[in-house]
RNA sequence: GGGCCUGUAGCUCAGUUGGUUAGAGCACACGCUUGAUAAGCGUGGGGUCACUGGUUCAAGUCCAGUCUGGCCCA
């Protein structure tokens, strides 16, 4: 080994080394807020709105999130996928701007609300309420913020703005002109306590004793050979037996029909589930005595009638797959008004809704028994018992221990019970839905399906809740209690909410509402508020119709896939009334974040592992552009794999883009645009990667149209790691350091350089929206990197033969480094400028005249010495260079020492160093 | 239980109309460099393509079923 000699002079300060103040140490998270700061202050979102203004128009609607909590990663995910559309769309040149909004009403934040403080009048529910939810905005709006999303966040919408909220009533005027509105009945948790209904969030469940009976129902119109037996019902109330109006019996269980004869003797025929024939034995003490019972299917009964077993009235035997085999006799009473399946399956087959309780939960005259008239539910029972033995329709009476739901508020246990609801008839605007369904563009297809089904399937849309944070249904009734629906009506209502907010709905009476809108004393108003899907449902109406810089049908939606049942099916059923179309053209869904298991992360795990989910510990913990390189670096539309590991790992793919943006700045510190070379005096190599480079650009820009952002960031972090770094980066070290600085072969270089820098400075802008401005900054400019359009593929760089020369180049350079790592790892070898190297060829290819090239050669394997000969296969023989090593570029030459002024360098070394 | 979807190295992802020995980046191991240095380069190990069966000369890719996990319903 030819060391140089230890009195060698020190040259490192005549090598051109890198130089640049871009740090290697992002340290994004004091940096990134500065940044915004600046960003801030420039005004840089109303900038690039202006400067797009005459681009084409592209809307992306934001789904408003619900106000009711801190930014989660699954929100901070939703929230970054639409901000890189809508910058890589407004780097594409279009005028794209991106209004915010917010979910604001709801039963989640009122319930919390109610939870902190007792007895609080409607009025004063909904200013905390508000006060709720607009602090959580705050916080919300910080984290997107903070997040690098670009926005008009000093003006987002809110569906509490009396303008917004405006926009609903009206848009409900409209489902009302259209005759599609209607009131009837359905049963809701109700709490007799709190004279409310309740929301599954209010209802807890307790351990309750109930009376439990069996109670016959003779059949009336029975099929051959079921002549006067009786069906079976089992229940836990006895006081809905009143409402009872129908029989369910399973449609594939088997049942029979037969004489039961009871340890006291009696005998009698009844028909039960196979299944239940021994439970039903042990509770009542009637077992199976027939030698021959018939046997039939649950459909054998369906449209049979049985006779009340004490009202002078019919109950419709029904097939519904509800009923079950674990208790009961496999015969269910159905009481639709008092019963969520029973109200279902009697909906299907036309059972009329029976509800005769009030508020109090007290017997109303409908229940057909004056006796029990202004009597308790809760303490009928015994009496319908009663009731019963004298009717001798009692087979058996338990006590039954159950979980029970009762009221959160005032402990009682809720009742099932019918009150008016109104409802949108969906069967007048379905097959305009479905038909606008297919000309949306759903991404990806399969959603089409999924909105499809729901849409096909769903039953008629329940609009009204008894909640108070909400926007009121405006609608009154007449003193004789008709539901007055008019749109001129709503109309008014809509108009002085305008102006004053929902708030005085609540906050004013009757008589001055009446007033108002012009109906006689006596008319009531609804105390009913709309469901929030309404809410949500109207952005297109309150938000895209009424942004001037927006439009219906919006470009596109995109959420999360619960949407398909959720905001993309209230939207489009809104629209369709609205707009007599669906509002947007395109609709994306991206999955849930999941655990890298591929399993959710529910809430208790998360506590339980303490594994923090929001994003604030992530871009405290990381920086924003982490977190939005892992959005980028993930396949959205399935679910998406997060854990604290990945986070590490997204990290080194930060750094190594980061690090190669560092070395081209540092290369590029004595270069001005005046120094750039004409594409003639670029070597093979730099055509090379400026052909990389054209196809990068032509392979990102596309992705980002395709919203494929995962695949910018395989194609560039590629890139950056194989072509720059290990090739590109490493071949032109020899003469971006040691030639004279204002070679040609250096500013070439230099010329490649810089149009990477610029490059990739744009097509990383969208993803990593924080470095990229930094890198755009370290290259010179004073305006925002943000305020720039995507690079063009330039041309002049597509497809000549340098690609061609490369491809065969790396192959021989695997040879090479193949043999000389033995002779490294035997320590004989460090760096390869010391091995001298014989590369065979195959005679078959390897036929581009770069192997005529020597020097060309020699820079890219980044050797002192190579031979290349002809032979078999491809080969590569190394041996120590027997050259001393120039002191200066630590090359093994023979010209070392040929320069007697310094005898220590080579001859090109000794010229540069003059 | 039903509808829609998903399953390729330890991790995140590529794998074109079925066609050589299934790829990349990260991680890991071992070297090198110390002039990208809390960086950089090289070499290497690692996969029954969820499972089972079928179609085919040929299946990660097509078909059927099973399992896994997700969303929405019941």
């Amino acid at each position: 080994m030819s060391a140089t000699p230890d009195s060698a002079p020190n040259y490192k300060n005549t090598v051109l080394l890198p130089k640049t103040d871009f740090p290697m140490k992002a340290d994004l998270v004091t940096r990134e807020p500065a940044r915004l700061q600046k960003w801030e202050t420039s005004k840089l979102y109303e900038k690039i709105i202006e400067k797009r203004k005459s681009g084409p128009k592209f809307v992306l609607h934001d789904g408003p999130p619900f106000a009711n909590g801190d930014v989660h990663m699954g929100t901070a995910l939703n929230k970054i996928l639409k901000d890189l559309i809508v910058k890589s769309k407004t780097m594409a040149g279009h005028y794209a701007p991106f209004i915010p909004g917010w979910d604001c009403h709801g039963l989640p934040i009122e319930f919390k609300v109610v939870k902190e403080a007792q007895n609080l009048s409607p009025a004063e529910v909904r200013t905390r309420s508000e006060a709720f939810a607009r602090g959580f905005i705050d916080i919300q709006r910080n984290s997107f913020k903070r997040l690098g999303v670009f926005g008009d966040w000093q003006k987002p919408y809110l569906t509490l703005d009396p303008t917004y909220e405006a926009d609903i009533m009206r848009t409900f005027g409209k489902f009302v002109s259209k005759g599609l509105v209607y009131r009837s009945k359905k049963p809701v948790q109700w709490s007799y306590g709190a004279q409310t209904a309740l929301a599954e969030a209010e209802v807890e469940y307790k351990e309750k004793t109930s009376p439990a009976i069996h109670v016959s129902f003779k059949l009336l119109n029975p099929p051959p050979g079921l002549e006067d037996a009786s069906m079976v019902i089992w229940t836990t109330t006895p006081w809905t037996l009143p409402a009872n109006l129908g029989i369910a019996l399973h449609p594939d269980f088997d049942y029979v029909c037969g004489t039961f004869t009871h340890d006291g003797g009696m005998t009698a025929k009844f028909v039960i589930a196979t299944s239940r024939l021994e439970a039903f034995a042990a509770a009542t003490g009637y077992k199976l005595t027939d030698e021959t019972p018939q046997k039939l299917k649950g459909t054998a009964l369906n449209g049979c009638e049985a006779q009340h077993p004490f009202l002078p009235r019919t109950s419709k035997i029904i097939n519904a797959l509800f009923v079950t085999d674990d208790t009961g006799t496999g015969a269910v009473h159905m009481a639709p008004g008092h019963g969520a399946d029973d109200y279902i399956a009697g909906r299907e087959h036309g059972l009329d809704i029976l509800s005769p309780v009030d508020d109090n939960g007290l017997f109303t005259a409908e229940c057909g028994l004056p006796d029990f008239v202004g009597k308790h539910v809760f303490k009928s029972n015994e009496g319908i018992i009663e009731l019963l033995k004298t009717k001798n329709a009692l087979l058996g009476e338990e006590k039954y221990v159950h979980q029970y739901p009762h009221c959160w508020r005032s402990k009682t246990p809720i009742i099932f019970r019918a009150v008016s609801q109104f409802f949108i008839k969906i069967d007048a605007i379905r097959e305009k839905a479905l038909y606008e369904i297919d000309k949306v563009n759903w991404l990806p297809a399969w959603g089409r399906n999924r909105i499809y089904g729901t849409v096909e399937s769903r039953p008629d849309w329940c609009i009204s809740r008894q909640r108070t944070w909400g926007v009121p249904l405006p609608v009154f009734f007449s003193p004789d209690g008709e539901a007055i629906l008019d749109e001129g009506i709503v109309s008014k209502v809509a108009d002085a909410v305008e102006q004053h907010g929902t708030n005085l709905w609540f906050e004013k009476d009757d008589a001055f509402w009446a007033d108002l809108v012009g109906l006689p004393e006596g008319t009531k108003r609804c105390k009913d508020t709309l469901d929030v899907w309404i809410d949500s449902g109207c952005s297109s109406v309150a938000v895209l119709d009424r942004h001037p810089e927006l439009h219906c049908p919006a470009d596109v939606y995109i959420e999360a896939t619960d949407q398909h049942r959720g905001w993309f099916q209230s939207s489009l059923m809104v629209s369709v009334v609205a707009h007599d179309a669906a509002p947007y053209k395109n609709v994306i869904t991206h999955g849930f974040v999941v655990d890298t298991s591929g399993k959710k992360i529910s809430k208790s795990e998360q506590d339980k592992n303490k594994k923090p989910m929001t994003a604030d510990h992530y871009y405290n913990k990381y920086g924003a552009d982490m977190v939005r390189l892992w959005v980028s670096s993930v396949d959205y539309q399935n679910e998406v794999p997060f854990s604290e590991e990945l986070f590490q790992q997204t990290g080194e793919s930060y750094r190594r883009i980061r690090n190669t943006m560092r070395v081209i700045l540092g290369n590029l510190h004595d270069f001005k645009p005046e120094n750039a070379v004409p594409v003639e005096s670029l070597t093979l190599i730099d055509r090379w990667v400026l052909e990389r480079l054209h196809d990068v650009t032509k392979e990102c820009v596309q992705a980002y149209e395709r919203f494929d952002f995962r695949k910018v960031f395989t194609v560039i972090n590629q890139f950056c790691a194989s072509d720059l770094s290990s090739l590109y980066i490493d071949i032109t070290k020899d003469r971006m350091y040691c030639d004279p600085a204002n070679g040609t072969k250096r500013r070439a270089a230099q010329t490649a350089f810089r149009e990477i820098a610029e490059t990739l400075s744009k097509l990383l802008a969208p993803i990593l929206a924080f470095t990229a401005d930094e890198t755009w900054e370290h290259l010179g400019y004073t305006e925002s990197v943000h305020l720039e359009v995507f690079p063009v593929p330039n041309p002049a760089h597509a497809g000549s033969d340098a690609n061609v020369a490369v491809e065969e180049m790396v192959k021989a350079r695997a040879a090479i480094s193949q043999a000389i790592e033995p002779e490294r790892q035997a320590k004989k070898i460090g760096s390869s400028l010391e091995a001298t190297v014989r590369l065979t060829l195959p005679t078959e290819g390897f036929t581009h005249p770069v192997w005529n090239d020597a020097a060309t050669l020699q820079e890219f394997f980044i050797l002192s010495e190579l031979d290349v000969v002809r032979g078999p296969e491809l080969k590569a023989e190394v041996r120590e260079s027997s050259n001393a090593k120039c002191a200066r570029c630590w090359k093994h030459l023979p010209d070392v020492g040929s320069n007697a002024k310094h005898s220590c360098l080579c001859g090109r070394c000794a010229e540069a160093v003059g």
